[in-house]
DNA sequence: CTGTTAGCGCATTCAT
DNA sequence: ATGAATGCGCTAACAG
């Protein structure tokens, strides 16, 4: 692969004035812009990227860390972030870190390396003291409420979607209510806690500890889940379930059994997947790709525009009835 | 953030010690091994990889180019790559084409421009003629199967995975058989449209043209399917559905028709998705994942071990007999 | 409008 | 075991 300068001898013209074109700057005579791109093109030349991003000191690339992208929540947010990548020539960086905290610093430790110019974390294991350290390198962003910090946050409100969705409940004449989680101490999970408890007790219910069922992510998980609900002494009647795919796993397999939703169990689930559509779910649209593409745009801007404060941004979750409560 | 040569500085050695701690070279004397990471730790130095991977020509990192993320097919294949990706420390480029022949374009380009050490398409809109140019610099592999060209490839094969699938459909007593692919022109569907014609023709039945459905790529593209052979004169009573979610979107919106699987419609999946599992259809497992992990290990043993010809790979399916037949 | 020159930060001969 | 010097390929003052 011949470089800048072979091109500027076959040309007859300087580095510079080959810089010049490549970058598509100004005052440069037609007749050596031409006999630069002549050159570049007979002798087959293209840029080596790794000498830009060095003496820029940039690379056109931000980060994107998720437990695992074959997961709807998490592609889909993805897709957004692509989608937004793409329009504005950037590169991103996927880390399948699958809540790993050693993976995830290792990401961290690309971001002051200088790999990539910002970050989104989709969700993490490491601490926000953690990863606040390194906003020093580059802007991060993160997909969960965030305050007080050198983090940008975009996310939805989960203390108020789970209100609305228990007083949708309650409403209806449900008053055992249960709920699934996947982490017990994610951010989200913790602030969904919050509102089954406050809510309930605002209401007259009864939140009970038992009724918070963890460990459910997929589709199988809420194939088991109709075991577990059968193994109880004293069921619920309804239940919200963070994931569409847990909700059509559980809806599916309760069929199976002879079990009726919403008769014997009304439900509730979460992100408005299509499968949600298909099955009549009731949902929490939580606008997942919105939430890709406005982490991209603020990291983006952050980058772009010189810093500057870190964002905060919520976006209005949208509740779905359909007919399964 | 300090450089190489103010760490040399303050550990009082030369740049040339410096780098080799930082690269666990031997022949460095405990002392000032310890001097440099002393200095390292005091001032907050990081590497600039940049840098290196400008001098070293190389950035220990693959792209892989899809149309979208947010698609099963797709993100199950992405997860395998990663998975070894992780394993063997290699970063990941996600580059979403959306099927967009410029975008792939410029993915190539970063290949040349040592953005990237080897390359993983994973389905595209590119002639493989467009595509084996850019070879030159780097590894690249297909999820496809491709001979005779400087392309490595990972596939399964469609046409025998289509076949097995009809003489099944045949012995059940099926003698009207459709089927259903997303791009007509896909390398998989032509394939499954020869395997279509030639088997059907040895087993003495029809493959009609118009039972060739095309466009079908997600749930709610399955649903409409009932539609669509609601409205045909002459029905078909078996359907090959390439995916899954399409197989599922059109199980679910057929009973809500009052349509039975598989009594009106037989029905074989592709891909043994979760959901697959969770409605007893019967599908073919294509080993989606196992088909991005071998991708990744096939780019990166062609980067480590200097090039060495193109490998193809062929990965056997798996016929699973459920009850939607 | 054009060219000379000095780095960007690091790895690596080649001496010693 | 260590260091001086060279260069990876490019951009951007600066000087004309």
């Amino acid at each position: 692969m011949p470089n800048i300068k072979q091109i500027a001898e076959a040309a007859g013209v300087s580095v510079t004035t080959v810089s010049r074109v490549l970058n598509g700057h100004p005052y440069v005579s037609s007749a050596k812009r031409e006999a630069v791109e002549e050159a570049i093109r007979r002798l087959n030349y293209s840029r080596n990227m790794n000498a830009v991003h060095l003496i820029k000191g940039m690379t056109q690339t931000i980060g994107v860390i998720l437990p695992n992208i074959n997961h709807y929540y998490f592609a889909r947010i993805m897709e957004g972030v692509a989608k937004q990548a793409l329009k504005n020539n950037y590169q991103l960086m996927l880390c399948q870190t699958g809540y790993r905290p050693n993976e995830e610093r290792k990401v961290l430790e690309m971001l002051r390396n200088k790999q990539m110019d910002g970050l989104i974390i989709c969700s993490r294991a490491l601490s926000l003291r953690d990863i606040e350290v390194f906003a020093d390198y580059g802007p991060i962003a993160l997909c969960e409420r965030v305050s007080g910090r050198n983090l940008s946050s975009v996310y939805i409100d989960h203390y108020a979607s789970f209100q609305t969705a228990i007083r949708y409940l309650w409403e209806k004449g449900k008053r055992r209510i249960a709920f699934t989680i996947y982490r017990r101490n994610s951010p989200s999970s913790r602030s969904r806690l919050k509102a089954y408890t406050d809510t309930l007790a605002a209401l007259g219910g009864q939140a009970r500890e038992d009724w918070v069922l963890d460990g459910y992510l997929d589709w199988e998980d809420g194939a088991a889940l109709v075991d577990r609900l059968l193994a109880m002494n004293e069921r619920p009647d309804a239940l919200l379930i963070t994931g569409d795919q847990v909700a059509a796993g559980f809806i599916l397999s309760a069929r199976l059994h002879g079990i009726e939703v919403p008769g014997d169990f009304a439900v509730i689930g979460f992100d408005n997947q299509p499968i949600s559509s298909l099955l009549g779910i009731t949902t929490i649209d939580n606008r997942l790709s919105e939430i890709g593409e406005r982490a991209f745009s603020i990291v983006h801007a952050q980058i772009s525009g010189g810093e500057g404060h870190p964002v905060s941004e919520e976006l209005s979750f949208q509740f779905i009835e359909r007919s399964s409560v």
